[in-house]
DNA sequence: GTGGGGGAG
DNA sequence: CGTTCTCCCCCAC
């Protein structure tokens, strides 16, 4: 394990410094035996260095193995898995048994720090109790199993391929006062318009290729070459009603939503209408009714409202192809892209690459443990150098083309040639 | 398949 | 450092 850990490093460090000298970015790793230790230890030695959780890991008799002694430090909060809800009931939990004659704190909560070592050490705690404390309906099966697992630093989650399309596409807007539907409909037209451009953006893949070219063709160049990556099957509206006021001064701060979807219509897909005119259509044929579903009444008032293109469906599979390509193209429309969509799919393209590898460039985080060292003795050895690892491993990679395909004219959709007469009968609307 | 709960970043 | 905006997975029905 010890060789495992050590390649580990290297790799990291070698995938840092790609990134820094070809992307400018710099990053943060953490190395460790799994997913969940490897994400807490890169928490350390932010925002350039790496770091790695040496043995002696768990074993046998005594205490002394250094994932217990740097995971129990941990706020159970700050546990990947361990949200907010779960935290609590961990922190009611635990901190029942003795009253806890706290400090004078007035807000009524209690918000003691709790931590992992407090959590895996109280009286009777194992894997059924958690289940019983945690578990409940609609909550995840064997929850109890897991969030003990992750309490001792265990986690055998997979780490995943990254997608080339998101499971789901969603704009949302916050407002402190909406009341009236002319203002609804006037947000409505904003948020489909720019989930439309979010569409384009995302599921439309500029189509470069030469083919054929029908150089005789229309004028219409622009939408020739493109075509949707994915086809959205649903629409979802959802709401958040502004919680009731309470006169104590405690706000409810329920972030509790609402939500109504229809089948996403053909129109959205059409290249060749205006942004405008197809953001109208689908306010008023889709949205608009969604919304008198979720709210038939008069009386409402509005703190958010969401607008989700949902259930995609790959458009004729294509290529399955490595996630490296795929961040490869998203660095190259990078211009054109928000920053954090960048930082993120990074950060998946390099956690894929290998096994136990972490590496972020999100925020700043308490420093304590320090097990690893930052750069100096994570040098890249010779025959680092010499291995296959390079730039090319990025983007190479020549996809397999999908010859007997046609591409729909209207909307750039992929389909065979027995498909393309019922296609064309979407397109035809009543 | 739909609507909701909880979580990550 | 807290809030906002996306996106994810899971569950019950």
């Amino acid at each position: 394990m010890q060789l495992r850990l050590h390649l580990g490093s290297h790799l990291a460090q070698h995938l840092r410094l790609i990134l820094h000298t070809q992307k400018g970015y710099t990053c943060t790793a953490g190395i460790s035996t799994n997913k969940l230790l490897s994400k807490l230890v890169g928490n350390l030695h932010k925002p350039h260095g790496q770091t790695t959780l040496l043995p002696p890991y768990a074993n046998d008799d005594d205490e002394l193995d250094n994932v217990t002694s740097f995971i129990d430090n941990h706020e159970v909060g700050k546990i990947p898995g361990i949200g907010f809800k779960l935290a609590q009931k961990l922190r009611v939990h635990v901190s029942q048994g003795p009253p806890k004659p706290d400090d004078g704190q007035a807000d009524g909560d209690t918000k003691e720090a709790v931590l992992v070592g407090a959590v895996r050490r109280h009286p009777g705690m194992s894997a059924e109790s958690l289940e019983q404390v945690l578990g409940g309906p609609g909550t995840p099966h064997g929850i109890g199993a897991r969030i003990w697992d992750l309490l001792n630093g265990c986690d055998d989650t997979e780490v995943g391929q990254a997608r080339d399309v998101p499971r789901q596409i969603s704009i949302e807007d916050s407002y402190g006062r909406l009341e009236t539907f002319e203002e609804v409909v006037k947000q409505l037209r904003i948020l489909a318009t720019s989930l439309l451009k979010r569409m384009h953006m995302d599921l439309l893949e500029e189509d470069d290729e030469i083919l054929e070219s029908r150089a005789t063709h229309t004028g219409a160049t622009d939408n020739a070459r493109r075509r949707w990556l994915a086809f959205p099957k649903t629409v979802r509206l959802s709401t958040r009603p502004r919680p009731p006021q309470r006169p104590d001064g405690n706000r409810e701060r329920s972030m509790a939503r609402i939500s109504r979807s229809a089948p996403m219509p053909n129109f959205v897909f059409n290249l060749k209408e205006s942004l405008d005119t197809i953001s109208d259509r689908l306010v008023k044929e889709t949205l608009i009714p969604l919304f008198r579903q979720l709210h038939p009444g008069k009386g409402w008032n509005l703190s958010l409202i969401n607008v989700a293109a949902t259930n995609l469906v790959d458009a004729a599979s294509e290529k399955g192809g490595g996630a490296g390509r795929d961040i490869a193209k998203m660095f190259q429309r990078q211009d054109t892209v928000l920053k954090q969509f960048r930082v993120e799919d990074a950060n998946e393209g390099v956690e894929m690459v290998e096994e136990k590898v972490e590496l972020t460039t999100s925020a700043p985080q308490a420093k304590l443990y320090e097990s690893g060292r930052s750069g100096s003795e994570d040098i890249i050895t010779g025959s680092q150098k010499d291995n296959t690892w390079d730039e090319d491993r990025w983007e190479s990679e020549d996809e397999d083309r999908v010859e007997d395909s046609f591409r729909c004219d209207e909307c750039g959709a992929i389909m065979p040639v027995f498909a393309m007469a019922a296609h064309e009968r979407f397109h035809v609307e009543p």
